[in-house]
RNA sequence: GCUCCCUUCGUCUAGCGGUUAGGACGCGGCCCUCUCAAGGCUGAAACACGGGUUCGAUUCCCGUAGGGAGCGCCA
């Protein structure tokens, strides 16, 4: 059977890291097995639902790479088919109408608590055989309650926990119309999940408490005749919370949840699927995963039960592991974007995929790349005060020209060849070549700072190389004469 | 309070009755070195506790403790 799994948050604001990684688990178990991945969107909120938010979510799974099949469902467009179902339900039974107030719900609530008990509804306006309701209050639109089942217990065999028994007694009628008639989530995904044929429900296991109710409704459902023939509950898989570094549930205080600033912050799509992928999973040993491993070796029932806790330092190595081993022209596009970020056309400066090869060893993140890329296509502002101190006394100016002298006469400007020329003049003057590079370091970059010279300056281009050669060379003469 | 879940280095994890308890991040040291990195070698670092079961428990069972989640006319 193959399977069909979704992913359905609600658009009450971004993509966060967690739904990421939900979402991920779904797409790799649906992919895996020639599947479908399904989209839907729970705005039955009307108040907090957003299409800014919808926009979010969409931005940050198509950056992931996280395709959907079919159409994207809304909630919002299926409300006849909800309120055709709930009047089916009251009418067979399975739901009845409730005019107790938010006020006394909640007094209930408090009374329980109060004895020590589990707030809840106290199921005043339940139907049972022998049992005289109240008259209904005047001017109160009544809300539809699921009148769930009081006695036994659900079994649920969760993909990732295992054999989960929760009892009925815990469960309260819950609410599945609002006074105005709109139906609420529990109920919702329910029919959803059954339409849309999902096999594999795969979730935070913050639904897990949810899951009998879930199973109660859909039960109810299928003996009213509103599901197809055969019908069968899906299997659930509740996959465990991702925490902060202080043991509490990821969220804002904690710094970048949502997918997208952690694009800002430089990570690579594929690093992020794969830092996600492996907090709560692992194949033996291994770290680093391509999308297409993930894919062979990913097993849902391997997830890990217990909640994990976001290790930022760590998102920082595999990405990096990433950009190390990331084809230059694959990772251009995204690189280009970080330049521009930054203000920086790239048409000013060498090709990035070059950029890219000498600064890979260099940057954990694509933000530290464009910040270290900088320089080949910016002009030099400044020489830093202490790069300048240490490394620039008089004799510095003498190598800046004798390297000015031997890069002038160079006909092919290549890295190999200016190694030659930079080495040349470190023996001719008998020092190190530490003595002749952070000299020429400084002069083209003003810090003490760049990939190795070579590179930097075949980087650079011969001309801009002279140019700023001869620049810093001047600068550092006069500064020398300035100061003593 | 009630219900459910979880518990191996600081963190993510491997382990599926007998191991010097492995790997990775981070941290320390050494090497390499034109700076910064990258890389190599190396060090410190864990089975929450108490009972069982068993010839033998990190591994299986039960408690305790700790942590997480849920208990909405939110999703």
């Amino acid at each position: 059977m193959t399977a069909v799994t979704r992913f359905a948050p609600s658009p009450t604001g971004y993509l966060h890291v967690g739904g990421a990684r939900t979402a991920l688990y779904s797409w790799l178990h649906a992919r895996q097995g020639g599947g479908s991945f399904r989209l839907r969107i729970e705005d039955t909120d009307r108040e907090r639902s957003t299409p800014e938010a919808v926009q979010a979510i969409l931005d940050g799974m198509a950056w992931l790479g996280l395709d959907h099949d079919g159409a994207i469902e809304y909630q919002t467009d299926r409300f006849d088919r909800y309120r055709a179902l709930i009047g089916q339900l009251v009418e067979a039974g399975h739901a009845y109408p409730c005019y107790s107030s938010a006020e006394e719900v909640e007094a209930m609530r408090e009374a329980a608590r109060a004895r020590g008990d589990k707030p809840r509804y106290d199921g005043t306006w339940r139907p049972a055989a022998g049992k005289t309701l109240p008259d209904p209050p005047a001017g109160v639109d009544p809300v539809i309650r699921f009148a769930t089942p009081q006695a036994g217990e659900t079994v649920i065999h969760d993909l990732v926990k295992g054999d989960l028994t929760l009892p009925n007694s815990e469960l309260d009628d819950l609410v599945i119309a609002r006074g105005d008639g709109t139906p609420t989530y529990n109920f919702c995904v329910v029919v959803d999940d059954m339409d849309m044929g999902i096999t594999h429900v795969i979730r935070g296991d913050d639904h897990v408490n949810n899951t009998p109710r879930q199973l109660a409704i859909l039960k109810a459902l299928i003996a009213i005749g509103a599901a197809g023939e055969g019908a069968e509950p899906p299997h659930y898989a509740h996959v465990p919370m991702i925490l902060g570094a202080d043991g509490k549930r990821l969220s804002k205080r904690h710094g970048a949840v949502s997918v997208m600033a952690y694009r800002e912050q430089g990570i690579l799509p594929q690093a992020l699927l794969n830092y996600l992928v492996r907090l709560g999973w692992a194949h033996g040993d291994q770290e680093i995963f391509s999308r297409d491993e993930m894919l062979a070796h990913f097993d849902i029932a391997r997830v890990q039960g217990g909640a994990a806790t976001f290790d930022p330092a760590k998102l920082l190595w595999v990405n990096q592991e990433h950009i190390k081993s990331t084809p230059a022209d694959a990772l251009a596009d995204e690189f280009t974007w970080h330049l521009s970020q930054q203000g920086i056309d790239p048409a000013d400066g060498p090709p990035v995929t070059d950029v890219i090869e000498v600064l890979r060893e260099r940057a954990q993140t694509l933000v530290e790349m464009a910040d270290k890329a900088a320089m080949f296509y910016r002009p030099v502002t400044g020489y830093e005060d202490k790069a300048v101190k240490k490394h620039g006394k008089p004799p510095a100016a003498d190598r800046l020209a004798e390297v000015h002298a031997a890069l002038s006469d160079l006909v092919d400007w290549q890295p190999e060849a200016i190694h030659a020329a930079v080495h040349r003049v470190a023996e001719q003057a008998d020092v190190g070549l530490g003595k002749v590079a952070q000299p020429i370091r400084i002069a083209v970059s003003g810090t003490a700072v760049s990939p190795p010279i070579d590179q930097t300056l075949w980087l650079l281009g011969r001309e801009e190389s002279l140019a700023r050669l001869t620049a810093g060379m001047a600068w550092l003469r006069e500064a020398g004469q300035g100061s003593g």
